[in-house]
RNA sequence: GCGACGGUCGUCCAGUUUGGUCUAGGACAUCAGAUUGCCAAUCUGGUAACCCGGGUUCAAAUCCCGGCCGUCGCACCA
């Protein structure tokens, strides 16, 4: 089993990902790149979640700003919500969200809105002191994880989206009226948000500047449970666990819904989807589950709240947040806009605001997921290093290796290289013995290695190498796109 | 953001205690050549690092200060 310190290795020796800046000293944390090896996986991730939920759901797709108006998250509440009232120790620098603080201490209630006037007034009369030194807390001020930007040279007020979703709820209006939607209608998006974290740690799992690929399902609050596609999931099964994790109860999506534990069809079937994907992407899906998240947890629009998590060397990692928005999103953004964003429901031609299913996905913390769980240590054979990538995930799909240069090998190989390179991701080496080239090729997950050997000059047959039990077979050139087109399909 | 510990080639490690032979060493990786010709072989040669900035000193990878980053703990995680 693979520990985070060796994938993060892997991911720095062969290209995925690296920090960011790092030629500079003052590079600051949280924020990271993808190598070549990174982005292309990164690539595939995102094109299977299209086929799998875009397509399969027929979503419709949209690719919005990452800055945006300051209204925005007036409408969105996280210019209210999303500032937490912190204060300072002055002696040790200690630093405490106030309203917590201040309620396990004495019981008052301090909403997060209450102003740093009124939350000091609070302190004083509570005569409240450090915990760690004693000492006195300084003024109350406020922290918010949104980054602040200035447009245009009066600096105008406007921020980093801190989730992608706000812009599928600005623009569905307009997605909804000229694309012809109905109800229910998942509107798509893939693209980074900005938070300002306290404190980003581990690499790709806690990010400033981050990748989401989230989908707003747009649903009529009265027809939850009327959704025809439900049949074509209801045998798939579900690992629901209890908000501390405690126990796992795993049942079809159909006996989910009658014992409760999910409240409605299209729930169900939207976390359905969700695990098929995730199934698809060589993610150990028995090592996962739905945390129906308490009343504690929820973020502030959620009425029902599940995360998908799944185990890992560091402990259950939330990948997705699936969250029933209720009509919280347009109904603000309806107030706030001033703008109608009813639609009309053309079963019964009545008028109805939506209300939002989401499934929030983290693309950083699901490819390092993938990575860890298809690490493998092969001990049988000197302890090799093997990715053991979907095909249609890997950097590289196949190697192409003369096993020498001479004797026109090496032309050989290249003109089979260039037949193929243009419609799979190859990759051409002739440098050094052919077991090292195996194992470079292992460890960026490519499952095939194809060889040409003196055989290729008689009879036009390569060798073609599995990664995964490196057994070879022995196939015929022309038939080789065959080969890598059915992998490539294999799902 | 606080505290503890840490930061040396792509990776891992030696050197720091006691400043001087460090013009920074090794292993693996990588590149070139030789050799072999189906599983990290061998030989030769090469590329490649003291996190950044200041200070102390005749002399700093080594000591001091500040910053940045990392790990862990606390806190945080819409």
């Amino acid at each position: 089993m693979a520990n985070y310190e060796e994938v993060m290795k892997l991911a720095l020796e062969r290209g995925f990902y690296f920090p960011s800046c790092e030629i500079y000293s003052d590079a600051p944390a949280g924020f990271w790149e993808y190598g070549p090896t990174g982005v292309n996986m990164k690539n595939k991730f995102i094109e299977l979640w299209r086929r799998e939920l875009v397509r399969r759901d027929g979503m419709m797709e949209i690719d919005g700003c990452q800055i945006m108006s300051k209204s925005v998250f007036v409408a969105s509440g996280h210019l209210g919500n999303f500032t937490d009232p912190i204060m300072k120790c002055t002696k040790c620098g200690s630093t405490f969200r106030a309203d917590r603080y201040i309620t396990e201490k004495t019981g008052e209630n301090v909403g997060e809105r209450m102003s740093n006037e009124d939350i000091d007034a609070i302190v004083k009369k509570h005569n409240l002191k450090c915990p760690n030194c004693k000492g006195e807390f300084g003024s109350v001020s406020r922290f918010n994880m949104m980054f602040r930007i200035g447009i245009g040279p009066a600096g105008e007020e406007a921020y980093l989206r801190p989730e992608t979703c706000q812009t599928i709820f600005v623009d569905f209006s307009r997605v909804f009226k000229t694309m012809r939607g109905r109800l229910p209608l998942g509107v798509a998006q893939v693209g980074k948000s900005f938070r300002n974290e306290i404190a980003p740690r581990q690499s790709l799992l806690r990010l400033r500047e981050f990748y989401q690929a989230e989908i707003e399902v747009f649903c009529n609050p009265n027809k939850l449970d009327d959704l025809p596609r439900f049949e074509e999931v209801k045998n798939t099964t579900l690992r629901i666990s209890t908000h501390d994790g405690s126990s796992i109860t795993e049942t079809t999506a159909d006996e989910a819904i009658r014992k409760g534990l999910v409240p409605n069809k299209l729930v169900a079937y939207y976390l359905a989807l969700l695990i098929e994907f995730y199934e698809k992407t060589g993610i150990d899906v028995k090592r996962s589950r739905f945390r129906k998240l308490s009343d504690e947890e929820k973020a502030f629009y959620a009425t029902v709240a599940f995360d998908f998590e799944v185990e890992t060397s560091i402990g259950w990692l939330e990948l997705v947040a699936c969250n029933y928005r209720s009509d919280y999103d347009l109904k603000g953004h309806a107030s706030t806009s001033k703008q109608n964003l009813e639609v009309v429901d053309p079963a019964d031609q009545t008028k109805v605001l939506p209300h939002v299913f989401e499934l929030s996905m983290g693309i950083d913390r699901s490819i390092y997921t993938i990575l860890e769980h298809c690490y493998y240590e092969d001990e049988q054979h000197d302890d090799r290093v093997v990715l053991k990538l979907k095909p249609f995930l890997a950097p590289v799909l196949v190697g192409i290796l003369p096993l020498m240069t001479k004797d026109g090998l090496g032309e050989k190989a290249r003109k089979i290289h260039s037949e193929l390179k243009l419609d799979f991701d190859t990759f051409y080496d002739e440098s050094g013995s052919i077991g090292r080239r195996y194992r470079r090729l292992e460890e960026v997950g490519a499952p095939f290695a194809i060889t040409i050997d003196q055989t290729t000059m008689q009879d036009d047959t390569v060798t073609v190498r599995h990664r995964d039990t490196m057994q070879q077979e022995r196939v015929k050139v022309s038939e080789l796109r065959q080969l890598l087109q059915n992998a490539l399909v294999q799902r």
